[in-house]
Order: C-alpha cells, then structure tokens, then sequence
DNA sequence: CGTGGAATTGACACCCGTCAATGACTGTGG
DNA sequence: CCACAGTCATTGACGGGTGTCAATTCCACG
C-alpha cells in the first residue's frame, strides 16, 4: 500500500486496521471459491494481489456511504455486512445482508446508491474500481463471473421485492430465516440452528416491518411450534418445510 | 397509439409474426444507442445480425413464463411490457415495466426467474442465450455494457425496495409517475405530459397496493394540483419538484 | 346508443404501526 | 459477586393507513 492512498475506510472507521496485502494471500483465502474470484486462472491471481487490501473492521464500523464516489469494491472474507437506503427523514429500508463470499460495490455514475455497516467485526478484501477495471479487460472470465454475480443479486432483489410488495409479516418472517438458512448451509454452517448477526431493527428494515411486529411474528411462529428461540439472537429451524410453505404463501 | 411509446409498428404483423433478420437491420434499429448494443464495433453488428430474431407481438402476449428454460434473452425495440412474478395464490408483483431501448433475460439457473407480457403491442429482438454467450467472448465490449445494464437494473431494484418497504401509497404513486417521466424524457419523449400504457391493476402490483388504494392516490395528487387527469390514462405533471419532495418523503 | 370491463368512490374491517410499559440481557463498576 | 444502568426485545392497548367488498361511474368499442 501506497503512502498517501487514503481511503474512505480509513477516514471513517479509526478503530479499523488497514493493512497490506501480505498477511493473507489470494491463494489462501477460504471466500475464494464463494466468491468474484472463483475460476480466476493462476496468474490472474498474482495480479489480484497486487491491487488487493485486507480490511480488518469491528462491528459497526460504516463501510461505504450513500452517495460518496464509489472508488472501491469489496469482498466479504468473513463476518457480517447491512447494506441499506435511507429516506430523508431517516426511514432505512436494508436491502440485504452480506456474509463469506458476498461482493460488495455495484455502482452507477461512480457513486454508492446505498451505505453499508459491518454488523459484526468483518474481513474484506477491498480493490480500487478503476485498477479492477483494468484486470477485467485482462481476464474476461472475471467479468463474467461478476455478470453472473450481478444476476444472482438481481434474482435476489426480485424475490425481495415480491416479498415488500405482496408477502404478510409472517410469510416475510419466514422467508427470511429460510433464506439466511440456505446461505448459511451454503458457507458450510448449520442450517438448522444458527445465530442471527442481526438486531430485530434490522431484520425490520429489511422486512419493510416494526421491530415490534418482526418480534410479535417470531413469537408467534414460536409458539407454533415452527422455530425455537434460545435468546433473541439464536433460531432453531423446526420445521423447515412448513416454513417453506408460509413463506410461499400457500 | 399511445404517445410516450409510439413507434411505427406498420412494419410488423399486429398479430405477432416472427420473421426472419431481414425486415430491419441492426444498423438502423432506433434503440441501438439505448440498448445493450451501444458501443459495438461494425463486425459485431454483423454477427449479432446473425443470430437475431426480430418479433412482433400483440398488446398482452406472454413473452417469457417464470420457471421456463432461459432460452432468449430480448431487447425491447417498441412498446412496453410488465415483468412481474406471482405467488400460489396469484398474489402479484410487477418488478418493473420495460420500454424502448430495455433488456430482459438475465437470468440464474437457466430458468426464468419472471413472467414478461406485453402491455401495448411490442416488437422485440430476440436472441438465443447460448449463442448470444458465444458472441460475448469475441466482443468483451459487449460484455462490459451487460455489466453496466445489469448494475443500472440493480439500483432500479434497489429503489424499488426503499419504495416498496418505507414508502407511502402518496409517495409509491409520486415516485413512480416521476421515474416512468423521467425515462419518457431519456426516450426523446415528453415527460410533462403522457400516456400510462399500464392500468391501475398493473400500478398497483407494482407498487405493492391494492388498484381501489393506487385509483385514490391518483385522485389526491390531482386534487391537490400536482397533476392533472385526461382519462384513466393521460397522465400531466402540474408540479414535478413538489412531487419530488413527496416521492423522497421530505 | 347499448355493453362490458376498467376506474372511481364509499363503507367498513383488519393488519400493522405507534406509543408505552415491562422484561431480558450485557457489561461495568463498586 | 452483585447491583446497576443501558440497550434491546417483548408484550399490550390503541389508532390509522391500506385492504376488502360493494356500488356506481366512466369509457372504449361494437
């Protein structure tokens, strides 16, 4: 890392260490295969390295802003991300969770549409968009990959969208532990019981809901005996096909 | 004809023909500079002319069914269409409503992820997926724009969330007579004053209210001098900034 | 002119939001 | 180790914005 590369991140986040790239090699990191890098060729990598930044950030800690020049990407190593709009008066809509593997920095007219927060302390691998740029001409198997990141998030979005527009508290409630589920077995973990990194403001924000209401369904999808709750923060999925069935609406 | 989407549909058959690459040529398609063909270099013209299909399709034809293979992927050459996905019980919702110039197909899994039906009669041009994928690695160009598209569609999706989470039905109706003015204007058309070429129905799957709440919404902004009514479907913006401050909730 | 679907309007119900009180958890300092 | 404070989650009472159901009204089209 150059002197005098200062950075968005290093501004606002001074409990957050910025390091260079040596600590942790491409070749080593486990959200590889998860995540924009996946299939890249050997000497694609060693390119990677040259432009890459581990971040080190602890939960919190603001990520990118609204509206500031989107001068970086982001790849999530570990932890968790909210990313989210917000109205004037302060409404927030989250517009998704970010865990191993997400990318993060899809832009237009070179500025963030959305903020983003570490929700608990996050690894990211941070390149600058302008020397990505530059690595996609040289590896179009890259740019492919991030088109099809681009999709998958696309395909995601939608399913939020009918979820805002059409599904009830209950059905958007268990959408959501389903979703974060399958994600979560996705990253090798336990997709049956698993911590949420999430308040229930978030989970609300993200629902289009009050806490008050994300938390009335949790009780009541309890009390059904269709989830267990072990504090606020840890879910155990009891039957999963009959939350598949509430949240498809049937 | 409906005057924020009029093209010459004399060319095709009202009924839906689908005919050979001949009729029109790439080069002198009207929604080049708007479409995902921007940029591309003359022999690339050339093969894409190639593997397209030109398709004109009556007003309500279903252009792609959610679970279908992804065969095609279109370009919307003239007309308008509603992309919209369901769930069991029929429940509705439009993610968005395609004009001149606009793609659709991306797509994960090889399947749709979506329903498309045309909301005036439309003409298309329709390629194959997979041939379209063997065009892309010759024409890294072309690759680049679809990156592009698909970030824009991203941040359309990603307003369409804060609209559909956070928002009012004043706001939802503010914002989305706002948007569609604003694409109206980018088509060369007038943003003033236009025709809606969806129903009540179709606005109000879109954005996530009942057509009774989108048709009393309609009444208070006109009410309140922010627009004028001609019909059901002619739609004149008396007070765009205050409309505005009213779609960004201020 | 009739006719039928779409849009509008009205009356009412209900889900979810708002406001407020209580309970649970976490970390801290005495 | 416990008392305490502060934050977050839960629960309750109530109100409001939007949905539901039904009755016109409006228009496009024949």
């Amino acid at each position: 890392m150059k002197a005098g590369f200062s950075t968005d991140l290093g501004k606002t986040s001074p409990l957050g260490s910025t390091c260079p790239h040596n600590l942790e090699l491409c070749g080593d990191c486990e959200a590889k295969p998860l995540s924009m890098c996946a299939g890249l060729p050997e000497d694609g990598f060693k390119e990677l390295e040259r432009i890459v930044t581990d971040v080190a950030l602890p939960a919190q800690a603001p990520i990118v802003h609204e509206g500031d020049p989107a001068l970086h990407m982001f790849n999530v190593t570990s932890g968790a991300v909210k990313v989210y709009k917000l109205l004037p008066d302060g409404r927030r809509q989250v517009i998704g969770f970010l865990l191993t593997g997400d990318f993060l920095g899809f832009s237009i007219r070179d500025a963030y549409a959305y903020s983003a927060e570490a929700l608990t302390p996050v690894t990211l691998c941070r390149f600058s968009r302008r020397q990505l740029e530059g690595l996609l001409e040289r590896y179009p198997q890259m740019e492919r990959r991030l088109l099809s990141i681009a999709s998958n998030e696309l395909a995601a979005a939608q399913d939020l969208m009918l979820l805002l527009g059409r599904k009830t508290a209950r059905e958007r409630l268990a959408s959501f532990l389903l979703t974060l589920s399958r994600r979560l077995i996705r990253l090798g973990a336990d997709g049956t019981s698993f911590d949420l990194a999430m308040s229930r403001t978030d989970i609300a924000d993200y629902l289009g809901l009050t806490t008050e209401t994300v938390s009335r369904a949790f009780t009541q999808l309890r009390k059904d005996g269709l989830i267990d709750l072990d504090g606020a923060a840890h879910v155990t999925l009891l039957d999963p096909e009959e939350l598949e069935s509430i949240a498809e609406g049937e």
